[in-house]
DNA sequence: ATGGTGGCGCGGCCA
């Protein structure tokens, strides 16, 4: 099973590359964030013409996520937590349960954003220890916002404090860890310097100045299953890319 | 240096 996580920054802008990335990958799963459609939007039809299974939970503007995989949906839900920003949405396909998030970004240390991000993630924690036990085989992925370790920063010193990277934040993901999920990314040795979003400004990403904050976590039961992890930046140097790229996960299920 | 680039939507917010 391929399972694959994208912030695609506008599907109305991505949708062609959404089309042509899935046509080539072929992926079981695709997990999508920051769509910025409300749902009457949703170009459905692509992905129905491609025998895929699609939901969505979006709003106009800002955030949203999606769905898209070849197995049915069951039990969908959206938005677990009183909260106008759609940033959640859970299935179970083929088994799985997958729970696909757009963590919010935070704007800056002591923000209001940031005040609201730290509730967000104690809050979905609480979600996601319900899932747990209700779920044997889960995977929570999806746009982050956190870079787990310095590992995941091209520049540790630089980015010291600030936020994506502060202290109380990588505090809220150990605490996911805490209750079983595994980053399966660094299940596997990995080269320096793999990141999954670079900043569109200062030619960040022709200079790989970027951060892994696109993760893959899996339940206790599922993550020794997980074969291979990896980010795909081919669609980032393509024109009008989205500032993240795709990150995919295959499991032996 | 509080810049810079992109999306949405047409001024300012968000990332």
């Amino acid at each position: 099973m391929k399972i694959a996580t994208w912030n695609v920054n506008s599907l109305r802008v991505r949708l062609p590359q959404v089309l042509d990335w899935l046509d080539e990958h072929q992926p079981d799963i695709l997990a999508l964030q920051e769509i910025k459609l409300d749902d009457p939007s949703f170009p459905i039809q692509p992905f129905l013409d491609r025998h895929y299974h699609v939901s969505y939970s979006g709003q106009k503007t800002y955030n949203g996520v999606a769905l898209i995989s070849c197995k049915p949906q069951l039990d969908i839900k959206r938005e677990p937590i009183v909260d106008p920003q759609r940033r959640f949405l859970a299935a179970t396909i083929s088994g799985v349960r997958i729970i696909n998030l757009y963590v919010p970004n935070g704007q800056s240390v002591g923000s209001d954003k940031y005040a609201y991000k730290l509730d967000w993630l104690k809050q979905i924690g609480d979600i996601i220890k319900n899932e747990l036990q209700k779920y044997n085989q889960l995977i929570v992925l999806g746009d982050f916002n956190i870079a787990p370790d310095d590992r995941d920063v091209h520049d540790p010193a630089a980015w010291a404090g600030s936020v994506l990277v502060s202290e109380p934040e990588r505090a809220a993901l150990r605490h996911w860890f805490d209750l079983g999920l595994v980053d399966v990314f660094r299940r596997f040795d990995q080269p320096e310097g793999i990141f999954s979003w670079w900043d569109y400004r200062m030619a960040a990403f022709v200079r790989n100045r970027g951060l892994r904050i696109d993760l893959i976590l899996a339940s206790a039961s599922l993550a020794p299953h997980c074969q291979r992890c990896w980010v795909d930046i081919t669609p980032r140097k393509s024109e009008r890319p989205s500032d993240h790229a795709p990150v995919l996960a295959s499991f032996r299920i």
